[in-house]
DNA sequence: CGAATCCTTGAGTAATTTCAAGACTGGTGG
DNA sequence: CCACCAGTCTTGAAATTACTCAAGGATTCG
């Protein structure tokens, strides 16, 4: 049921030039002649498994990584035993980026359901930067990106109930399915809450009263990990309003 | 010993080559020949008074900045109208790479106290970086060490007590100050403790308690900004409360 | 010196976590 | 095909932590 065109995300091809994500990944906005340069380092990698490491953390940095299909997290081992989750990773998007100052992936990668990835080798893809200052400028324009995210992620993060939380970070996986041809109201979420909490920065206990309170507001309608988005400039609202006074249109923050 | 070689911080010089900060800043690891080539399009401004905006948000990108004395903080206006502190940069650090992939500045950047700082014209620095790949490289190499660092930051909020993120980001600040040359046990905090609680996600009162607890397990020494580090093992402890056995830290008093 | 801001302290409140236990789910092997 | 297992999710009640509100004291800066 629900999930329209979940093909959109399966046609990708063996190039970057025509696969469909290229908007969304590393050779968005650079020149045909760059793009052909890049595909000639990119490797395709055989699909990886739920549960399967892309890399572990410690393990030497090679490669950067570009989801292709399925959903990747990434995760770090807390001095305490404890992992907490960086991030989640959608088709498109380039993982390992902060392994590139250490030599060391700091993260783990991890994918949450079968998943393939686009292989790019760092070394490679310097050597091509000296030769193609747009691939490399790109590359900058990637990670400044992926800084704004994390930015984002901070800001979650500080002084927000768990309702704003779950309201944002919902709100955030609709904007980035409908980036991807999939609908902007309904959606599977591929993690766990127990993920989804982590994440947050909320237990179990309280993703799962905070899903339910969300849905008593009947701003949401949930089964599973099926969420339907039943009332978004309420949802936007409680995410990143001001007063708890509902009623204002749509306003779009965040990426 | 106290505060040694504060002036260090004030030895900066006109040109990168020799200035003290080199390999904390753009320059490290650059070959001499790139050094020269940066510093023809590196500007110094005047220095800006506490208060004093080095760029607002919303405004058009042009430049990154490397703080050359002082301090800066760079914030960002929230849906609701509040502000949200997203970092504090001490000499040698470089702002304003979130701006690069949206043309504008996501956040302000305000001077804590009297700071001075290097502008480096974008357009100049990839015009540059086409004949230069090592300082192309760099760059991505230093936006890389903000991603880890972003990402320590988005660690530090979640499910952290309040001591233990005030233990995590003095001992950060510790860090960063030895990196400069100065004492990592006593140093003056740039920012009030408003300014720090709203990074850390605390509201005032809580920051004054938790001071005021962590003086009381005798773990710092506080006279206003003045920081005196008494038991750094014992604060390490506290921030990255590691697992009761693992490692060794030397006491542990806390209930 | 005075105004403004920052910091502190106390008391009460609200939110999330903790603890405990049971229900559901998806995958596996018999 | 079913039963079972492990992990996931839910629910309730109690405990804890940080927040809010209120007010007084301390600093800083012009």
């Amino acid at each position: 049921m629900s999930l329209p065109r979940v093909a959109a995300l399966n046609e990708t091809r063996d190039n970057c030039r025509d696969c469909r994500l290229r908007e969304l990944c590393l050779p968005d906005s650079l020149s045909n002649a760059d793009v052909i340069k890049l595909e000639k380092i990119v490797q395709r990698r055989k699909p990886i498994s739920r549960g399967d490491y892309l890399f572990q953390a410690g393990h030497p940095f090679t490669a950067i990584y570009a989801v292709r299909t399925g959903s990747i997290k990434t995760s770090s081992l807390l001095a305490n035993g404890d992992e907490h989750i960086t991030g989640f990773h959608l088709p498109g998007e380039v993982i390992g980026l902060e392994a590139i100052t250490s030599d060391r992936h700091p993260n783990a990668a991890i994918a949450m359901e079968t998943s393939s990835v686009c292989e790019i080798p760092f070394h490679s893809l310097e050597a091509l930067g000296e030769k193609a200052p747009g691939l490399q400028q790109q590359l900058v324009r990637i990670m400044s990106r992926e800084l704004v995210t994390e930015q984002g992620t901070a800001q979650l993060l500080t002084r927000r109930s768990a309702e704003q939380r779950l309201a944002a970070i919902l709100l955030n996986f609709s904007e980035r399915f409908a980036n991807r041809g999939l609908s902007a109201s309904r959606f599977r979420l591929p993690m766990s809450r127990l993920d989804l909490g982590n994440y947050l920065g909320l237990v179990p206990e309280t993703m799962s009263r905070t899903f339910r309170r969300l849905e008593e507001q009947k701003l949401l309608n949930i089964a599973g990990k099926e969420i339907n988005i039943v009332d978004k400039p309420a949802l936007t609202e409680l995410a990143y309003g001001a007063a708890p006074d509902v009623g204002s249109a749509s306003r779009s923050r965040h990426a």
